[in-house]
DNA sequence: CTATATATGCTCGCATAGAGCATAATTCGC
DNA sequence: GCGAATTATGCTCTATGCGAGCATATATAG
C-alpha cells in the first residue's frame, strides 16, 4: 500500500485544533498521542481544498432536467462553488449561498450526496495547469430540488434534460434503443475480452444485475452501478478520456461506441449526477420529496408525470392517484384546472405533514408478542 | 443544525493525475471563471484538515458490537485517523490502511457514510483549547463490516454494542422501557416548553414520525432522525455539553434525563453512529450485506439472530428462511452444526452471487405495455 | 350531437407477508 | 432406555397490497 511510513492514530475524540491552521491542526492531530492504539507520528498530511458541488434537479413538463454549466475548456459539466470555513457554518450554508448568490433558483430539499476525494477526479483541468501531485481537491456533492427552472443569470448555464447524459435510463417510450443497439454488443465485447472465465463471469454478472438481464428486475435506483459498469467497459467517453489523460491504455473496445451513449460530462460529474440519480429515485419511494419538485397546486397527472419524469418509466394512472390518495401524502382543493380537453381535473396541493412513510421491506417481522 | 443525513452505496475506481497544491488548486478554482455561475472571484478559502471515521461493526452472538476508542479526556468515541493526500489515493484506500495497521480487524463491505462539516462539532476540544473559529476539520464518516470481533491491541480500545449508547432502538425483548420512563416524559415535556402552537405541533409530529407514535409505524432506519430529535429535546447528555460549550442556554427541560438515556459519546460521534445504524438497517433490505458480518459457515438462526442484532426486534423464524432460502441468498452445506440441546441445524453458506435484489417499492409501475 | 380525450370510481385475481400448526431430530434428566 | 425439553423444518391459512383493467363522468372540438 503506499511507501511511506505509517502514521495515523485512531484516536477517537474530538478535534482539537484551534487557533492553528487546518494545516496545524492537522499536524497535531497525529502528533499527540491520544491514546488507543496510537504510537506512530505523522509529519502532517497536506490539507485539502473542499468544494462543493450541486446537482440541482426540476422537473419541467415531463422532462428531469438539471443545471448544467459550461467549463473554460468547453465541458459540460456540475456548477460548483468553494467551500469556506472561514465563512460557512455548515457545507449546506455554502452551497445555498453560492447558488442563490449567482442563480435565481430557489433551492428546496437539500441532501449531501457523497464525497469525492480520488485522486485525478479534477485531472483535466489540473493537468492543464500543472502543478504539484500531492494536491488534492475533495468534492463535497449536494443534490438539490427545486419547484421551477428558473432562467439562469451565468452565461454558459443552462438546464438540460438528464436523459441527455444518460439516454439507456428512460424507459417512458419504451426499451431505450440505446440498450440494444449499442450498450449490449458493447458489454458483450467487454465480457470476451476478459482475460480468464473468472473475470467474465463476473463481469456477466454484474452487468446483468445492473442492467436486470436474465430474470433480474430492471432497479431505476441502480443508475450509479450502471454508469460505472459502461466506465470500465470503456462504453462512455470519459473511460477513454481519463485512461489517456492516466497515460494508460485505452480501455480496449470500439472507440466509436461512447459517442452513442449521451452526452459526456467534464471530471467525474457525469458519475456524480449519476449517484444523484439515483438518490432521488431511491428517496421517492420513501419520502415525499416530489412535492419539492412541483408548484404549490398541481393535478394528479402532473404529479405522476414527474414521478415518471423521475423513475425513468410509466406508471399505472388508477392505481398511482390509490396510492397518492390513499397515504394522505395530497389534499383536494376546490379548484379544478381546465385545459385543452377532456374533463377537468382537481387541484391538489401537498398534505400539510406529509410525513409519513411508506418503505417496502423484506424482512418478516413479528407483530404479535410470540416469536 | 444538524441537518438530515443519508448517503447511500458506493464505489470509487478512478485514477488521473493532479498538480499543485491544495490551496492553490482552491484558490485557482475560485479565481478561474470556469464559467459556469461563477463570477465572483473568492479571496481563496482556507484549506480544511479530512480525518477518517470509521464505524466498524461486527455481530457477536446477539449484540451488534462497534469499535470504541477514549479520547484523552475520557470520552468514548469512534476511532479515527487522519487523510493524508500525499500518501492515499482514495479515502477508502486510507481508511483501510490505518485500520488494518493499528487493529487486527479485516474489513469486509466499506462504504462511505456521510461528510461532516458542521463548525462547532469538534467545540469542545476547540473551545478548551482556546482558538481560532476558522479553523476546520472535515470528518468523512465510513462504515465497516468485519465477520468477527477480532481483540483489539489498542489499548483503550473495545468493542462495545451499540445498544449502550442507544437504549431505545432495542425492541428484541419488548418494547424499550426508556421509551416510557424516560424519552417520553422528556418528549412531553419539550412540547410544553414550545413558544407556540405551531412549534408544538412541529415538534409533536416530528417526534411521532420519528418514533412510530400514534397510527405510524416505528421505523428502525430512523435511528438518526430520533437522535436528532432527542439531541435538540436535550434529552442525550452531548446536547448539554454543547450549548454550554457554546456559551448558550442549556436545551431545557430535566437535567438529569441524559443519564438514563445511554452512554454519551465524544464530539458528535454518537450521531456519526446513529447514522451508521440507519444505514445498515436500512441497507440490509435490499443488498445482502448480512454475510459480510458473518463466519463462512453458519446456520439459519444464527443469520437470523445477528439479522435482529442489527434491526432491533424479533423476526418470525420459518417465514425469515422461507424469505431467506427463496431468494437464493444462501447455499446449504452438507454439514450441520450440533449444539447444545435440540435438532441439529443445517450449515449455510452465503451464496456464489447474491446480487439479486429485493427492495419493496410503493410506486405502481406497469409491466404491460399499456399504461 | 358525435367523436374524442381526460378524470375518476370500482372490482378482480394473484403474489406475498404475517401467523401459526405439525412434525422431525436431537440432548438431557432420570 | 424413556419421556421431556429443545430446536429445526415443512406446510397451510388468510389478510393485504399491487398490477391490471372495466366502467362511468365531464370536458372540448367540430
Amino acid at each position: 500500500m503506499h511507501g511511506a511510513h505509517r502514521t495515523d492514530r485512531y484516536d477517537t475524540t474530538r478535534r482539537l485544533t484551534a487557533r492553528k491552521t487546518a494545516r496545524n491542526a492537522c499536524a497535531a492531530m497525529s502528533k499527540r498521542p491520544i491514546r488507543t492504539t496510537g504510537k506512530t507520528t505523522h509529519a502532517g498530511a497536506a490539507p485539502v481544498a473542499v468544494a462543493l458541488n450541486a446537482v440541482i434537479l426540476v422537473v419541467d413538463e415531463d422532462a428531469p432536467k438539471v443545471l448544467c454549466a459550461r467549463s473554460a475548456d468547453g465541458a459540460i459539466g456540475l456548477p460548483y462553488g468553494p467551500f469556506d470555513p472561514a465563512r460557512h457554518r455548515t457545507f449546506e450554508t455554502g452551497l445555498r449561498e453560492w447558488v442563490e448568490r449567482q442563480t435565481s433558483v430557489r433551492l428546496g430539499f437539500v441532501e449531501q450526496l457523497y464525497t469525492f476525494g480520488d485522486k485525478g477526479r479534477e485531472a483535466p483541468a489540473a493537468l492543464i495547469e500543472g502543478g504539484d501531485a500531492s494536491a488534492r481537491v475533495v468534492s463535497v456533492g449536494y443534490l438539490a430540488l427545486a419547484a421551477e427552472a428558473a432562467p439562469v443569470n451565468a452565461a454558459d448555464a443552462q438546464w438540460r434534460s438528464w436523459y441527455d447524459f444518460f439516454p439507456w435510463e428512460d424507459w417512458r417510450r419504451g426499451a431505450p434503443q440505446v440498450l440494444e443497439a449499442v450498450i449490449e454488443p458493447g458489454f458483450t465485447a467487454w465480457f470476451r475480452r476478459a482475460t480468464d472465465a473468472a473475470t467474465r463471469a463476473q463481469r456477466e454478472a454484474r452487468v446483468a444485475a445492473a442492467f436486470g438481464m436474465g430474470d433480474l428486475p430492471w432497479e431505476e435506483e441502480r443508475a450509479l452501478d450502471r454508469y460505472e459498469a459502461m466506465y470500465e467497459a470503456g462504453l462512455v467517453a470519459e473511460s477513454w478520456r481519463d485512461r489517456t489523460a492516466a497515460g494508460l491504455a485505452p480501455p480496449g473496445g470500439d472507440p466509436d461506441l461512447p459517442r452513442a451513449t449521451g452526452l459526456s460530462m467534464g471530471s467525474d460529474h457525469r458519475r456524480i449526477l449519476a449517484t444523484a440519480i439515483g438518490r432521488v429515485r431511491g428517496k421517492l419511494k420513501y419520502r415525499p420529496i416530489v412535492f419539492d419538485l412541483m408548484p404549490s397546486r398541481f393535478t394528479l397527472l402532473s404529479l405522476q408525470r414527474a414521478v415518471e419524469a423521475i423513475v425513468g418509466f410509466n406508471l399505472h394512472k388508477q392505481n398511482f392517484r390509490r396510492h397518492v390518495e390513499g397515504a394522505g401524502l395530497v389534499e383536494k382543493t376546490e379548484l379544478t384546472e381546465r385545459q385543452t380537453s377532456g374533463r377537468p381535473a382537481a387541484l391538489f396541493k401537498a398534505a400539510a405533514m406529509p410525513d409519513k412513510a411508506a418503505g417496502g421491506l423484506s424482512i418478516p417481522r413479528v407483530r404479535t408478542a410470540v416469536r
